[in-house]
DNA sequence: GTATTGTCGACCTTTCCGGTCAACATCGTA
DNA sequence: TACGATGTTGACCGGAAAGGTCGACAATAC
């Protein structure tokens, strides 16, 4: 049942790009030393969320990638659909085959769950995350000087 | 994100059981046979299901297996938690460690998510899984009935 | 004691995930 | 216009886990 590293660390890479929305192009590198992902690695989900215009890419020197459209018009649910592919817990959620569900047995709960989560994931914009990033950053911070 | 097998066939498994309460004990073959797994590979998921308790099993000729205890005091969540392990849809759901949390970014969303989960799994038992396939069944013979 | 069932653990095969690499395209700059 | 910095792409690889098989053994009814 785990989202793959793909979702995880695509997200993560594009939570930094609208961190730096506005700042001209973030590099890969940047990007991998941040988040602490794999560069070669970071290559492959950068290169499905330009596929799929989250995001823009310019080549050549001082170029780098940034995003393709604003942060609260993206939301998580598209995000992760484009990394991993379908979410859906059960195969028999997506086929429309009778057969399936007749001897499925569980199935009708999985939809139930499938639905809501998918409702939270698409309420969810790419401006939520890195706003709630800052927050959580902030208090660490905090948190860090009273410690001292 | 998928469910694996295990999960899947091992919940197909105990229906079949539900189904069959009072009945004296189902041998492998037939629950095989029925719900279309692998005979040597349900072994490991009636001996998982054994091990927690949720059927017991007697050997030799006119042996089989059968529930440990009604039908509505087993719930989804245990059974899928017995069969799969954890559920939990991020690594970082389940360390407490705070490092994790701080880099991860969408695991306060997914946080949610799985809390709904759990507590829709919970909140179904077998006996609603056992009732709900009976359900079905009546609909899709009256179906068949009008189609003739 | 023999046939019938379940029990257990070793093992095999396939698939896919996470990751690397090399060759190439594009662009800024000197 | 040549060079170097960057992104682009697809082939490739190793390892782990999933899915499944097998064989030897234990218990029980008859």
């Amino acid at each position: 049942m785990l989202l793959s590293t793909k979702g995880d660390y695509g997200v993560r890479a594009i939570i930094d790009l609208a961190k730096h929305e506005g700042e001209g192009p973030v590099q890969r590198a940047e990007i991998a030393r941040r988040r602490q992902i794999p560069e070669a690695y970071l290559d492959h989900l950068l290169a499905q969320l330009r596929r799929d215009g989250f995001i823009r890419s310019t080549r050549g020197p001082a170029g780098g990638h940034q995003l393709a459209k604003p942060a609260d018009e993206i939301c998580l649910l598209h995000l992760l659909e484009s990394l991993e592919g379908s979410l859906a817990p059960m195969q028999c959620l997506e086929n429309d085959d009778p057969e399936d569900e007749a001897i499925c047995g569980q199935g009708w709960v999985w939809q139930e769950i499938y639905d809501d989560m998918r409702a939270k994931l698409a309420a969810t914009s790419l401006s939520d995350l890195a706003s709630h990033e800052r927050e959580h950053e902030r208090e660490r911070a905090t948190a860090a000087r009273y410690v001292i």
